[in-house]
DNA sequence: GCGATGTTACTCGGATACTAACTGTCCGAGTAAGCCAGG
DNA sequence: CCTGGCTTACTCGGACAGTTAGTATCCGAGTAACATCGC
């Protein structure tokens, strides 16, 4: 219902973790949304989109997942936003002027850009100024200050764990040869 | 679709209208309506909410309508997106910090408010700064720059033609009792 | 001539359908890794 | 021991429903004004 919808709010945070120095290794989208308790294939889904926007880059296979097309600090809030949400703009002005019974009736034309509209440009150019003031880097330095030390250490440790886990549910691997 | 609806679109037309000096005599929400093409019903629907808000006063009956219950100096572009939109943040957090697996297993808790909802608060607070900066009277001086000299006589005529008409379309008052 | 009164129809106000976007979910194509057999 | 090939299943990618909010519309209650009727 929000402007800015929930798929940017996934996305930051995932995004965030991606940001750690730490996660040099890709990581796949499964593991960051049930990390955080959110909708995997959803996650997946908002990820092809910022890959489209060339912010983040895919591999696929087996040990795929994501990894930042630039260095964090050169990512801003403004950019996901836009990369998910599409650049909508904050207020669609439809002409009413033109429609206005005593203008159509004259010669006159409206030239310009509407006064309200000219309003509500101007707040949006405020707007995108102020999300464009903050990197990943810069909010990653500022979550990391609140966290407990170590913090950094047990997100690769649960992801390892994870990983092993799937390694060895890999059963019986290959002792049936073809039908 | 976007943030800022229509129905601020629509009302904040109206006002401009209402903002005129020439207006001292309350305007219905009809001829506000068909003087620029746009849903009648709509724009009432709209006004209810703006009277609720207490930015303007409806004369109830016939000859009734609406006039601005403060100078339009005092009413800013904010007031009226408030007053139709209610208030909706642009941005609502989830608070997915509390979901975070490595969060609910230990007993450390987020405190504070979360960094990215900080920044969307901050990037509000200034779209909020520019829309309360502009007041109606700004606006329709603005407007009234760009028009032809003597348009707002046009529209006092224009409203009067149409009283009159209404009042022509009452034929035959009462010369017939009661069945 | 003056006042009370009934009619009038025009006003606002809330309750009711329709449309579109976001959220969430599912299934298919592609591919890097790992095991096994053969040399 | 080294190399080639094959299975594997895990990855991304796009296509498919459910639900909510906004948009537009309709009908009912209330009321100020007008013309009429009585005094």
């Amino acid at each position: 219902v929000a402007h800015i919808s929930t798929g940017v709010e996934y996305a930051l945070h995932c995004l965030l973790y991606l940001a750690e120095p730490a996660s040099a290794a890709p990581a796949g989208a499964r593991d960051l949304a049930q990390l955080q308790g959110i909708p995997a294939e959803y996650v997946a889904k908002v990820f092809t989109r910022l890959e489209k926007a060339r912010l983040v880059i895919a591999s696929e296979g087996l040990r795929g997942g994501f990894r930042l097309a630039r260095p964090a600090a050169a990512i801003s809030v403004l950019d996901v936003i836009d990369a998910i949400d599409g650049e909508k703009p904050l207020f669609d002005c439809r002409e009413i002027r033109g429609s206005c019974a005593l203008v159509t009736r004259t010669a006159w034309k409206p030239r310009g850009t509407c006064a309200i509209h000219a309003v509500m440009l101007e707040a949006e150019a405020r707007m995108r100024e102020a999300l464009a003031a903050h990197s990943l880097a810069d909010l990653a330095a500022r979550v990391a200050a609140k966290l407990p030390a170590g913090f950094g250490d047990e997100v690769a440790d649960w992801l390892a764990t994870r990983a092993a886990a799937r390694a060895a549910n890999r059963r019986t691997p290959a002792t049936k040869v073809k039908s």
